[in-house]
Parts: C-alpha cells; sequence; structure tokens
DNA sequence: AGCACGCCGACT
DNA sequence: GTCGGCGTGCTC
C-alpha cells in the first residue's frame, strides 16, 4: 500500500491536502516539501500521516514532487500554527506562510576577501600606500572592509589584485549572527533590579511556561533586567526571542544589546533584505542564532531550542496585526511560550490593562522596579485648563506653557510640544459658504499638509493641491484652517519663540530611517531648541537636554467610542511626559486639557499610576470589556450602500442563539466610507470563559457566500473600532 | 497565491 | 460571429 500523508500549503486553505509518497522518500511530520498543485509546484509541509485517505479524492490524489533540503518545523511550531489559525478564525495555510516567509536565499554569492601577498605595486600611488599599510599585519579582510579601512575604493583594491600585491580568496559566509557573550558586562543594579533579575534567572533555570511582567518606569532598568534572564538562556545553550513593537526606530537598542553582550543580535522585521532573510530563518532552524530581536512577525520563525521569549513595550498597540490573519502578538506570544513549555516576559511601564489584570490576580509573577535609575526623578505634571486658561482664539499653546519652554530655551534646555496629529490642521473650510473640504473616497477630511502643499487623506491616500477657489461657491482666498496639526504648532513656536532653531517630526515627513536617525542624533546633541512631533517622539529615543514636554492636545485621544481610548491616552501621554527630565535635575510635564478632573489626566498629574488602573479595571469589569468579558468583531464593507448594510443585516439575522452572547449592530462604522466602500459593523460580546472562537465559526459556516464587492472581515479580540 | 473557466462589450 | 475584460472558484 502506498503511503499517504497530509500536506499543509501556504494559500488560503483551511485543510491540508493528501499526496501519496514516492517509495524511498522518507519523510516525517514537519519537513518541508514542494508538491504539485493544480498546474504548478510549491512548497508545503508535511502535517500529518493518513492512514485511511478520503476515497473520493483517490483519483486526484499526486506525489509529493521532493522533500527540500530545509530543516523541519518543529511540532511545536505546527501545533502554534493549528493553534492560531483556529483562534483567529483564519485559513491554517495563511498562518503557515508567515512561518515560511524565509525570503530567497538565491544563488549562494561568494565573498571575496584580499590579503597581502606579492611584491609592491610597479607603480606606488599614495591611495596604494595606505592600502598596503592597513594590510600589513597580513590578515584577510573582505574587499570593502580592506577598501574601508584604507580609506580608498574598492577600484584600488581591485587594481592591486591585478598587480598581484593583493590575492584574493573565498571566504566564509559570514554568521547571521555572532556568538553573544553573557558575561561580556556586568551592570550594576540597585536591590529592586538584582531581586528582579534574580527572580527571571530562577524562571529561565526552571524552565516550564511562566509569565512575568516587568513593570517599571522610563529609565528604570528594565531592559537591563531582562537581559538578565536573556544571558541566563544564553549560557544554558537555549534561543531567545525579544519581540519589539517597531523595529526601525531600535539602532540604540541594539547598541544596548551590544555593550551588555559584545555584539548585536539577529534582526527580524521587514526591512531585512531578502539574502539576509534567508539566512537568517537558516540560521534559526538550525539553532545557530542565539537571539532573536524581531517585530510581531518572529514569533514564526522555526527556532529549535526556545528558551525565552521577551515582549518588550507590551502594551504597544502596534503588537496586533490589523490586516490578513488579524493576531495579537502579545497573546500569541504567550500561547507560543504554553506550547514550549517556557518562560516569557511581557515588560512596560504602562502595562496593558489585560496584564495588569493577570498581575493582579497573580496569574502572572509581577517584578516590580519601582525607581528611576540613578536617582533621577519623574517628571512634575501640571495640568493647563484650557477652559480658564486657554490661548487666544487661532493660537494652540496656552501663555502658561509659552512661558515654561521660554524659561527652558533661556536655560539652554530643550522643549518638546506633543500633538499626535500630522499635517497643518485636519480641516479646512470656506468662510464664504462654509464648505468643507472632504475625501471623494473616504468619510473623512482632508488634512492640510502645507510642506507638500497638498490636501490628504489619510485614510485612503488621495491627495489634491490645494484648490485656488472653493469648489462650491468658488469664492478665492477664502479658506481657513480649522484646529492644530504639527506644521501649524511649528508655525506659531516659531513666532513665540523667534530665534529658536525647531524640529519637526511626523512620520509623514520621515524622508528615510537614516534621515531619521540623523535627526533624532542632532536633538539628542542639542543642534534644535525645541521639537514639535506626533507619537513618533514618543518611542525609544533619549534625549538629555529635554526638560519640558508640553501636551498640546490631551483629550484627543479620548473622544471616540473606544473601549480602550483611556487606557491608550494615559499609556501615550505616559511615555511623552516620561522624555522629559531623564538626565539631570527635574522635567516638567504640562497637559492642556478641558478636562483636568478626567482620570486618565488625574493619574498622570498625580502620577498615581495606581489609581488609574484602579479606575480603569473597575469600568472595564462593569461593562464587561476585556479582560472580563470577550469581543470580536465583523465588518462588512462593499460599494454598494444598500447591498451591505443588508448583508450586515442579514448576518445578524441568523446568529447562533446563546443567551451568554449579545450580538451588537450592525452599525455603520465610525469611518462609514473608506475608499469608496461602504462600512458595516457588528460587535459580540460573550463572557470571559467563553469559545468565542467556535460561535464565530458556527455562525459564518452559515453566512451566506458573499458576493461581488462584498466583503466581510473578522476580528477576534479588536484592538481597533472604526 | 496562481490559474482556468465563466459570462458580457468592442472588434475583424 | 470572435477576442478579452476580470469576477469566481479550485487546487489533493
Amino acid at each position: 500500500m502506498t503511503r499517504v500523508v497530509d500536506i499543509l500549503v501556504p494559500f488560503a486553505l483551511d485543510q491540508a491536502y493528501s499526496y501519496r509518497v514516492p517509495d524511498g522518500m522518507a519523510l516525517e511530520p514537519g519537513d518541508v516539501v514542494a508538491v504539485p498543485l493544480g498546474p504548478r509546484s510549491v512548497m508545503g509541509v508535511v502535517w500529518a500521516e493518513n492512514p485511511s485517505p478520503n476515497p473520493r479524492i483517490h483519483n486526484r490524489m499526486k506525489d509529493v514532487d521532493e522533500k527540500l533540503d530545509i530543516l523541519p518545523l518543529k511540532s511545536e511550531l505546527r501545533k502554534f500554527v493549528d493553534w492560531l489559525a483556529e483562534y483567529t478564525l483564519s485559513p491554517r495555510g495563511m498562518v503557515l506562510r508567515m512561518c515560511l516567509r524565509m525570503g530567497d536565499l538565491g544563488p549562494e554569492r561568494e565573498r571575496v576577501g584580499v590579503r597581502l601577498a606579492g611584491p609592491p605595486p610597479q607603480r606606488m600611488t599614495p591611495a596604494r600606500a595606505r592600502v598596503m599599510q592597513a594590510l600589513a599585519d597580513g590578515m584577510v579582510r573582505s574587499k570593502s572592509e580592506a577598501a574601508h579601512d584604507a580609506g580608498v575604493s574598492a577600484g584600488v583594491i581591485n587594481g592591486l589584485v591585478d598587480e598581484g600585491t593583493l590575492e584574493t580568496l573565498i571566504l566564509p559566509p559570514e554568521p547571521v549572527a555572532k556568538p553573544p557573550d553573557p558575561d561580556y558586562f556586568q551592570p550594576d543594579f540597585s536591590e529592586a533590579q538584582g531581586a528582579a533579575a534574580n527572580r527571571l534567572r530562577e524562571f529561565v533555570i526552571a524552565g516550564g511556561f511562566s509569565v512575568s511582567l516587568v513593570d517599571g518606569v522610563t529609565g528604570s532598568g528594565k531592559t537591563e533586567v531582562y537581559f538578565e534572564g536573556v544571558a541566563e538562556a544564553i549560557r544554558r545553550d537555549k534561543q531567545v526571542l525579544i519581540l519589539m513593537p517597531e523595529i526601525a526606530l531600535t539602532a540604540q537598542f541594539l547598541d544596548r544589546f551590544a555593550e551588555r553582550f559584545g555584539v548585536r543580535p539577529a534582526e527580524w522585521h521587514s526591512q531585512v533584505a531578502p539574502r539576509k532573510r534567508a539566512r537568517t530563518w537558516a540560521a534559526v532552524a538550525a539553532g545557530e542564532v542565539p537571539v532573536v530581536v524581531g517585530a510581531r512577525s518572529a514569533l514564526f520563525l522555526p527556532y529549535t531550542k526556545l528558551g525565552l521569549v521577551i515582549v518588550d513595550e507590551e502594551h504597544d498597540p502596534a503588537y496586533k496585526q490589523e490586516d490578513g490573519v488579524r493576531y495579537h502578538a502579545r497573546d500569541m506570544a504567550v500561547v507560543r511560550a504554553r506550547e514550549e513549555k517556557i518562560p516569557l516576559v511581557l515588560a512596560s511601564a504602562t502595562p496593558s490593562v489585560e496584564s495588569e489584570v493577570n498581575a493582579r490576580r497573580g496569574r502572572y509573577a509581577r517584578l516590580h522596579l519601582p525607581e528611576r535609575f540613578g536617582g533621577q526623578h519623574l517628571p512634575s505634571v501640571e495640568a493647563i485648563d484650557m477652559r480658564r486658561e486657554g490661548p487666544p482664539r487661532g493660537r494652540f499653546i496656552a501663555p502658561r506653557l509659552a512661558e515654561a519652554v521660554k524659561a527652558e530655551l533661556e536655560r539652554g534646555q530643550q522643549a518638546l510640544l506633543f500633538l499626535n496629529r500630522r499635517g497643518f490642521a485636519p480641516l479646512t473650510l470656506c468662510n464664504k459658504c462654509g464648505h468643507r473640504l472632504a475625501c471623494q473616497n473616504c468619510d473623512a477630511w482632508l488634512v492640510d499638509h502645507r510642506f507638500r502643499r497638498r490636501l490628504v487623506c489619510h485614510h485612503c491616500g488621495f491627495s489634491m493641491p490645494t484648490p485656488e477657489k472653493c469648489p462650491k461657491c468658488e469664492a478665492a482666498e477664502s479658506f481657513v484652517p480649522v484646529g492644530p496639526g504639527v506644521e501649524r504648532l511649528e508655525q506659531e513656536a516659531a513666532e513665540l519663540f523667534p530665534g529658536s532653531r525647531i524640529l519637526v517630526l511626523s512620520s509623514d515627513l520621515v524622508e528615510s530611517m537614516d534621515r531619521l536617525r540623523q535627526e533624532l542624533d542632532d536633538v539628542a546633541e542639542g543642534r534644535f531648541d525645541i521639537v514639535v512631533g506626533t507619537q513618533l517622539v514618543a518611542k525609544g529615543h533619549h534625549f538629555p537636554k529635554l526638560n519640558l514636554v508640553g501636551i498640546v492636545d490631551a483629550d484627543l485621544g479620548l473622544a471616540n467610542g473606544d473601549p480602550r481610548a483611556a487606557e491608550r491616552t494615559f499609556q501615550l501621554l505616559h511615555q511623552v511626559v516620561g522624555r522629559a527630565g531623564r538626565e539631570e535635575g527635574r522635567g516638567y510635564g504640562f497637559l492642556q486639557t478641558h478636562q483636568p478632573e478626567h482620570p486618565v489626566m488625574r493619574a498622570l498629574i498625580a502620577q498615581d499610576r495606581e489609581a488609574f488602573y484602579s479606575a480603569e479595571i473597575a469600568a472595564r469589569e462593569a461593562m464587561h470589556y476585556p479582560p472580563f468579558g470577550r469581543l470580536a468583531s465583523l465588518l462588512i464593507s462593499g460599494g454598494d450602500k444598500h447591498l451591505t448594510e443588508q448583508y450586515a443585516r442579514k448576518l445578524a439575522a441568523i446568529s447562533p442563539l446563546d443567551e451568554r452572547v449579545k450580538v451588537l449592530g450592525p452599525a455603520e462604522a465610525p469611518l462609514a466610507v473608506v475608499r469608496g466602500r461602504f462600512r458595516f459593523r457588528l460587535l459580540v460580546k460573550s463572557p470571559r470563559a467563553y469559545d468565542l472562537s467556535a460561535f464565530m465559526r458556527e455562525w459564518l459556516a452559515a453566512a451566506p457566500k458573499t458576493k461581488g464587492t462584498l466583503k466581510l472581515e473578522v476580528d477576534v479580540d479588536p484592538q481597533s473600532f472604526l
């Protein structure tokens, strides 16, 4: 009898397909193979033995093409794929695809090295002399290294090779990651830090599944503490995954890692070039990479001996993948650690309410770091009540904040004005007829971006030059900007603080990663006096001379109906205010707000984190919101409003009956139209201990097929409600 | 993800 | 009458 195995292919298929195993081909579950699929041959992974294949497909069944020379996926990873697919209601093939995004190795490219070997060249030049000197030790260097060391171009090196002065030889490929030294540098720890580090080490030594929440304010040494867990894992020859929300900004983090371990870790994120990606993937699978620092996709790498997972800034909303397979990397890291039976560390100065509740209930071990390192103080925070002491009309910086900024500038210190809004003004209207400039494709205003001289839709990317006349009443020069963006704030700051050097930082103004790093360095080295920025400035970068942070509109994130609005605002503002005064003396934060009595503002002013969490947790519990209840959302969208709404209603009507589950809606989504598509939402609420995925699966199985432009998107544990 | 098969508008 | 648009469905 021919042997049959079920093979999962990385496409939008939930089912594994059955293939015959040719005689003499040794195959095990987890092996990576090439199989015929339709007219082509694709990569797949042996998912299971199939002792009794379905007779109905006997005549269609094909043979496995070949076993590929790729290390197999361990059962833990395969189980993780199954679990995640089931939980998120995604096709298993699409989850597998995330594991196999390994890039293209392409033809092996040889690295050529050079070494001083022959006689000096016939004609000596200054450049050639420098090369001779740089290579005088007779050691082998790669061509580019040699050129760099000697300060010459590659042409000079090649010239010397032709002359016979240098000999070439093939270098072995550079390792993806050099081995980190767990004892390279031993930091000085405070008592609390030492105790936390010890507990982490114990978790790593003990092995087995555990979750720790390392919770400490910015500057409390969270990173250094969890590095001790990393060091312990390295000593035990285990692999470590460190997840980061935004890898692009972590040059500083990589340097910190190198200071502790002597070398930089391997990186994994979307910007890693395909070749490097392929080599990293293979090296991880071979167990040759001890530490990976990566974005959420690093969760799907084929580690062979994973011993520890760290989720840094675990509260960050960027961990939620919002398209395709919708998953939350922090939650899935917990699942992966459970599957691998290893410890997990969540780190944050402002933990998510979910993690905080788990810590309070004792499900997670809490490792609390109460103080800033080296006697630094937290900035003192004051509210500026915009109802009583706001700026004049058309201005956005209150007099008291302006005074404080002026005082800092006079002391040679820097100030940050934070406003989480890109562009010049969020709304432009005609003062003759009241017409508002809106996007043609979306239910949204066009944002005035003056630096680019365009009006831009932030939802679909549509943009147009600012028109000369009002499109409605044809009045000329009648447009007035309404509300501030960072560009407008810069204009105001330039008027208020003449002669100061101002830098505007927002994602749409970032030309390149290198340029951004350069600008951040410029700020750190004091080449700017005032930074006006969006949340881009909240992350990770340290500015020693920054002493004052002004939050221009602290209420901005609170207005929408998002159940996590308060939490998000608290986390973001806490992080931004924490930028102030980390080096010398005490920093100041000002919150411009219309509701200084709001729990978020009060907690920030009183620096009473516990009060905020207690209030927020109580509110969530009363509303049965996560983590005291579960949510799933359905987004129905389509080009025809009526058909879309009709389908949404139909869907609601056929939802399975279960008195524990509430189906809300359909309602028009807060963003009712995006890219010309009408959007309706359904929200599903269930108790905490309820299999909401199963409920959704049963429901969708009975749903009519979507036709035409109609699209149905399911999100279990949604984070965004737009 | 590809690729084939399907049914409605402008061409030889 | 055919060519081809891409919308829909299948791939063991």
